[in-house]
Order: C-alpha cells, then sequence, then structure tokens
DNA sequence: TTAATTAATTGCAATATTACGATTAATATT
DNA sequence: AATATTAATCGTAATATTGCAATTAATTAA
C-alpha cells in the first residue's frame, strides 16, 4: 500500500520518522550543511552549489520549509534562506532522545 | 526519475541520508525503541507489539539488518533480534556531527 | 511599459517504498 | 516421518518520491 499507518503509532515516533526522513536525501543534508557553512545566508546559489536543476532544488527547500528547519525571505527577485535555529535546536532534542537511548550491557544477546 | 545522484554528494552526506532514510518510518522506529526497552532481545514479538503483517515486519527488520543497526540470532525456529552496539554508537557519531553543527549568532538573517 | 532575473508551480515520467497474501525454508515436536 | 511453529522470500498492488522541462509569478532594471 505504500503508505505508513501512523494512527498506529505514537506521535513521538511518527516525530522523529518525519525529521528522519527529510533527512533521508543527500541533496537535503547539502542544502543544510551548505546554509550552516555560509552563515551570509545565500539562496538561488544553493542550484549552482549543488548540481541539481532549479525546480529539484526548489521542491527540496519546500519541504525543508515545511517541516520548519528552514525560513526563507524575499531579497527582489531572490529569496534568501536559512537555518531556523529555534525549530532546529528543538528538533535536535527529538532525535537525540531517539539516538541517545541506554546501551545497556543487557542489551547485547546475540 | 526518483533515483538520488549519490555521485553528485559527498561520502558522508551519502551516510547520513542513508541513516536518516531507515529512521524515515515509524514502524523501524518503533521496532528499534521495543529492542531498546525489551533488553531481553525479543524477536517475532515485534509482530504482535506493532501492529504489522509479519512479512512487514520481517522486511523493516531487513533493512536495519542491512544497515548494520541490529542482530538476528537464530533461536530454535525463532530468530532473536537486538541493537547492534558497536554499530549504533558509530551511527550517532555521524549523526550528532551533523545535528550539531555550530549554530552561531550569523546564521539570523531572515 | 518592456525586458531581464529569479524562484515557485505544474505536469509528468521514472523509480522507490510500503504492505501483505501466498509460499517457502528451517527447525522443533510428536 | 508427519506435523507444527516461526520467519524469510516472492509477487504484486497501492502509494510516495525524485527530477526536470515548461510555465508562471514576482520583482527589478532599462
Amino acid at each position: 500500500m505504500g503508505l505508513a499507518k501512523t494512527e498506529m503509532f505514537t506521535n513521538e515516533q511518527n516525530e522523529i520518522s518525519l525529521f528522519a526522513k527529510v533527512f533521508g536525501h543527500p541533496a537535503r543534508v547539502a542544502i543544510l550543511q551548505h546554509l550552516f557553512k555560509i552563515n551570509s545566508c545565500v539562496c538561488g546559489d544553493l542550484v549552482n552549489e549543488i548540481g541539481l536543476a532549479q525546480p529539484t532544488i526548489s521542491q527540496h527547500l519546500k519541504e525543508l520549509k515545511h517541516l520548519g528547519l528552514i525560513k526563507g525571505n524575499l531579497e527582489g527577485t531572490s529569496v534568501c534562506y536559512c537555518i531556523h535555529k529555534e525549530n532546529w535546536t528543538a528538533m535536535k532534542t527529538v532525535m537525540n532522545e531517539f539516538l541517545n537511548q541506554d546501551l545497556t550491557d543487557k542489551l547485547d544477546c546475540c
């Protein structure tokens, strides 16, 4: 069916998987890394920086924006994107809780 | 075309996105959380615990195993799964480096 | 106003993912 | 050996994702 049955999972599980999914494409990882590196918040340069077509980059940016991880700001004809700091920090809290679960000695049974 | 052009991204970007992609489904998040909670390493109980059919769970387990995040061990007719501690720790290093990039003041331009 | 620039949107083709019934494989029990 | 139990695999349908050409929308420059 190709459809995740979100109603059978907890809010936390769904939230984690939504964040993870948006990081599940190298282009979006590259976009985010570039936004972190270029703190002057360059925009359409992403199309040049990453080797994908403009509509493709625009689509990836839309997904990142939709999850609240970036913000876009109109500046003349171009749009300036940058990391949404507060939301990024909140996302980190959720992801870290998942990634940093207790790895006790008992876990090794195999 | 629906295919990620992995050759145009760095190994790091591809690795991050592969880890993230496997966390990008709530069923796999739920499986991992359960394996962390039940440190006695219960196995086919995952099918009961999570509400999906046996082939579906088996498929999700395969993906987690393929990335090295869990190990499976035959015990009679059943298979006992658990977190692969070393690989989980290594994955955490990669993901943390990505998630914990510098959020300097300069980033806020929008 | 007209042309130029930039980015979003639309529409579509190619591919990937998800879910599960049916079957198979492997071991355990009788 | 015959049966039961458990999990993997196969095949397939439904849906989602990715990528881009073409177009549109919005602003700027001339």
